[in-house]
DNA sequence: AATCAATACTTGACGAAGGAAATTATTACG
DNA sequence: CGTAATAATTTCCTTCGTCAAGTATTGATT
């Protein structure tokens, strides 16, 4: 029997959200396995299953291959049933709204975007409200399973009562986002700072499963980082966190907005590389686009530019790195950004000055689909089914 | 009636474990706070707390002042009985061994010396044990209550094993300390990384208590960090963590034996400060003391050295707030270490380079008792009585 | 084929941790 | 001196998870 989508909270003691979150996160597993992972009994597992395999949410597989060495009844691994439910995600920003339906586990089913004329509270919404009746009355009908909505955005974003504090792009102050998206769209709403949603993604769905520690780097106009230290995603006691393009890395380099010197971003972000560029060329109406075709053409003083920036950045991971140790640190650049010119130099500068064992920590540097912003967003909202 | 010393665990339960920590790193607090602190019952306090004054090792404190309006029965807080039992701690320098008893408080009650002439692991070991018998069967006669040793090691040092991977300054390779200093003691022995028995200690019953992120840094012949993020200290994936002294502040600074260039720790480390001023001065013997005197006495090139180095302290100290955004941060000098010649520095440092919010941050810049590094490994010792 | 060994899972009794509510203890205030 | 207010304890009870026994399903052995 299926439970009506919507009936309460989905786990009722920590046993049955532990199981199911490590299958959440780490695939099909058996009892037995979950048992020893999680050091519950094979009981405990059992009985904390049993409701979540009623439910719909999870579903036994049936036994593919041996495990043991031989003999024995074959394991019947426990599995997402990843069409139970679908979540949307929005990733809202100062141009357009990006929107996805994830399933259970975070695969991307169906995406749109609309473009953002008016940046106000009301018009954003308005908006919303219409690229989610988009999104789940199109194809794959997914509205009769979805009831929450996971909305980025970037700056100061507080998760726990759903408020806006201060976003700089939309020049939004003390927007209480929650409740308004959830009047709009009538779904459960949680809304996330954009870079600690794109983390969650990857540390539940993406190469930070199973890692205690782990670092996402985000680079474009904002060089951001988010961090999973201990297991838990990090927060700043002052609201700042993972402010690794205000790392001072050159003490003679310009000067930044923030009033720093030499800081990442003041060298390797998108207006920073522009500015450069248009220096270097002489020509003031120089974009982001020039400079990438010119870098990849072989302009030597614009390809040492990226060369630079992407050194700058490998200094602040490095000092990530050196200050967390985390298990490995990815690095995406935001929409079609230059990441083939910068990756040799971030790992250049990131060996130079890594301590240590802390070299060993893997990096992975890759470009980031411009709709995985909203998939963070969705997957903060498969996030919150678990853990409230 | 008291239990006899050594008789297993202290705690039996998570209620019990929990309610001794608040009890120990929060001072003397009442059932009813302790519930609600704890997100306990009142009861299950009540219960959880009998056994622990019973084995003596908490106390009813008689109600001293009024908590509420006017009305009601007095509160009789408990609070920790901190003469139940004694820890020894010792910090092993590559000069001497510095130890300390310390009660339950952390407080430390004596405190004793020994130089090391020979520092293979087998004299270590000898001197280590009759430093330990000395420093017990002292003024006081600790000896009867106390069954626990924590040691304090530069280096990798693995706690969950008691294995001394490697220490540079005493060149010791897997070092199985914990099993060896136990036979020579007779004692249950802890073993930690020197500068994170200090974060412990800090976090425990210094600065640090109650804050779910902190850090530490210490300022000497290296500059190290001690981190706790997410209530828990940071170890770091691969060994590494908290390795302020070479986050590369200074793209254009000095090389560092590390590899990397602009390390905090090229810069103001004591090595490197001394290396300056001999530069400066053109005097090859000069010391570090020479250094601080120089600079005391109004020498401006010495003193300009010190400025630089506090500068790069604190640009290291906002990259730790930039990017995990401790509650607060304290800065302590090693030994008699100029830190008065930093500390403006430091603070002028941080100040133009932590972003936003982050500048908020407190920052307590203080010099550091030479035998605190001792105290640290006792508090590594008593925690090891509720965290097994 | 029949049996045994090995492994996965289920079931039901049980224990223990913590909660709810009533009770006792101790104060201030009228 | 009674009443309100707060603290602590006691008693009873729920419930989560374990234990131990039992069932299910396979491969290996005779």
């Amino acid at each position: 029997m299926v439970t009506e989508i919507g009936a309460g909270a989905l786990t009722e003691t920590p046993a049955a959200t532990a199981v199911f979150t490590a299958v959440l996160t780490e695939g099909p597993l058996s009892r037995v396995s979950l048992a020893h992972r999680l050091g519950l009994s094979s009981a405990a597992v059992t009985k904390a299953a049993r409701p979540l395999i009623e439910m719909g949410y999870l579903q036994e597989l049936a036994a593919t291959e041996r495990t043991g060495p031989g003999a024995g009844r074959p394991a019947s691994p426990l599995a997402i049933q990843a069409d139970r439910e679908f979540f949307v995600g929005v990733k809202i920003t100062g141009d357009e709204l990006i929107g996805v339906v994830c399933d259970l586990c975070a695969d991307v089913r169906v995406s749109a975007h609309r473009p953002l004329a008016d940046l106000g509270v009301e018009a954003v919404l308005t908006e919303l409200g219409l690229l989610v009746d988009e999104l789940l009355d199109g194809p794959g009908g997914h509205r009769a399973r979805a009831r929450r909505l996971g909305l980025a955005v970037s700056g100061d974003v507080d998760r726990t009562t759903g408020l806006v504090r201060y976003s700089p792009f939309l020049q939004w102050h003390n927007v209480p986002l929650r409740e308004r998206a959830a009047e709009v769209t009538g779904l459960t709403v949680t809304v996330e700072n954009d870079v600690k949603a794109l983390t969650t993604a990857e540390h539940w769905f993406g190469e930070g499963v199973g890692a205690e520690s782990f670092a996402l780097v985000t680079v474009g106009t904002g060089i951001g980082c988010g961090l999973v230290v201990n297991g838990r995603l990090v927060s700043g006691s002052h609201g700042v966190a993972g402010e690794i393009g205000h790392i001072g890395v050159d003490a003679t380099g310009p000067t930044c907005h923030c009033g720093g010197r030499g800081c990442v971003e003041a060298i390797a972000g998108t207006p920073a590389i522009v500015r450069q560029a248009r220096e270097s060329t002489g020509r003031p109406e120089l974009t982001i686009d020039d400079a990438v075709s010119l870098a990849r053409g072989g302009d030597e003083k614009i390809g040492a530019i990226f060369a630079r920036g992407g050194d700058a950045i490998g200094l602040g991971i490095a000092a990530v790195a050196n200050l967390v140790g985390p298990a490995r640190i990815v690095v995406s650049g935001e929409g079609l950004a230059a990441y083939d010119l910068f990756e040799k130099h971030i790992r250049a500068g990131f060996e130079r000055q890594a301590f240590g064992a802390a070299v060993e920590c893997p990096l992975s540097i890759r470009p980031l689909p411009f709709e995985e912003w909203a998939r963070g967003a969705a997957a903060v909202s498969i996030q919150s089914l678990v853990a409230p």
